[in-house]
DNA sequence: TTGGAAAGTCAACAAGGCTGTCCTATCAAG
DNA sequence: CTTGATAGGACAGCCTTGTTGACTTTCCAA
């Protein structure tokens, strides 16, 4: 305890970023920024009487339209019960269409509406000011390492899916 | 939006990073990792039938032994009753001591008992784990910069909380 | 001595997780 | 064509953890 600072060297690399102490500094950044990452949408969504979970939802469905229910779950990592309750209220409001399924009518395929882009965009741009100040203020290397760290902390499942999930439809 | 590629490049400078769809991997980054990041600790709560707001409670009394309810209050960012249900059931449970202010005997300082202590360490070594396995995988200097694009994510005035709080009381 | 800060408590409410149960529509295989 | 499995939806009820608002007690400091 009292040589943390000598703990675990390797060969002629300095370990000392895996001290218990710089670990306990990165668990309360993550604390902190995720705070901050969550607050802006939440104001707007607070005025519509909505919450982070819509939220949630309007961001998947947006980065790709057509999902099903069942592919939503998985990504959300929610109950049907759950979501469910969620989306009743987005499609109620018009936010969101459910379609039936091309392939399998069982299947609902989620698309966003017009209102729904529309306020998906208002949450997703107050989430990015402060996400491109960050970057902005950090710089590229800094932000490459972020992204590094991030993925390294998701578990296995979570990672693949996230890597897998790389391309966002483009207007065409 | 063709050529998002291309937006707002300053002289000699690459700003690749800060494209929309940058942003947009980030905060989706920042949603997986968040869920990865909490799930462990929250295992272990659920056992206990406590909730994540106990867990944050242990861990910023472990960090600053004999903080008053109001400081507690600030940092965790909620109210007074929020707090009191969580901090009511820690101290029945024996886990955390109140004791009357020495300065200020209105003031409460929070302590945790060797049961509190044992929870906590616990807990955050379940957290420590998957930090540490994510900081070894990406290396000091992606760490750095995860570090550094965390601050500049909190509130300003969070972030000088955060600076501030540097030390853990050594064991002496 | 008195105003105000610190702490605690009670009540009520909401979001958003969860489990469990039940139902319908639909597909696919036998 | 039946039958089992899958996708989705709905209802009930529970929990945690956040919120507001109102009120009390304690106690410091002017």
């Amino acid at each position: 305890m009292r040589d943390k600072a000598r703990a675990q060297t390797t060969v002629g690399e300095d370990l000392l970023f895996l001290t218990d102490d710089q670990l306990r500094r990165g668990i309360e950044a993550m604390f902190f920024a995720y705070r901050a990452f969550t607050a802006d949408p939440d104001m707007i969504l607070a005025d519509l009487d909505y919450g982070r979970a819509h939220h949630r939802a309007l961001h998947f469905i947006n980065r790709e339209p057509g999902l099903t229910v069942t592919s939503l779950l998985a990504v959300l990592g929610v109950t049907k019960q759950s979501l469910n309750r969620v989306l009743r209220t987005l499609i109620e409001d018009d936010l969101v269409q459910s379609r039936v399924g091309i392939r399998d009518r069982r299947e609902r395929q989620l698309h966003l509406t017009e209102k729904g882009v529309s306020l998906e965009r208002r949450l997703s741009e107050a989430q990015r000011v402060r996400m491109r100040t960050a970057y902005r203020n950090a710089g590229p290397q800094a932000v490459a390492g972020f992204r590094q760290v991030l993925e390294a902390m998701m578990d296995p499942e979570t990672r693949s899916q996230y890597q897998a999930m790389k391309d966002l439809p483009e207007e065409r």
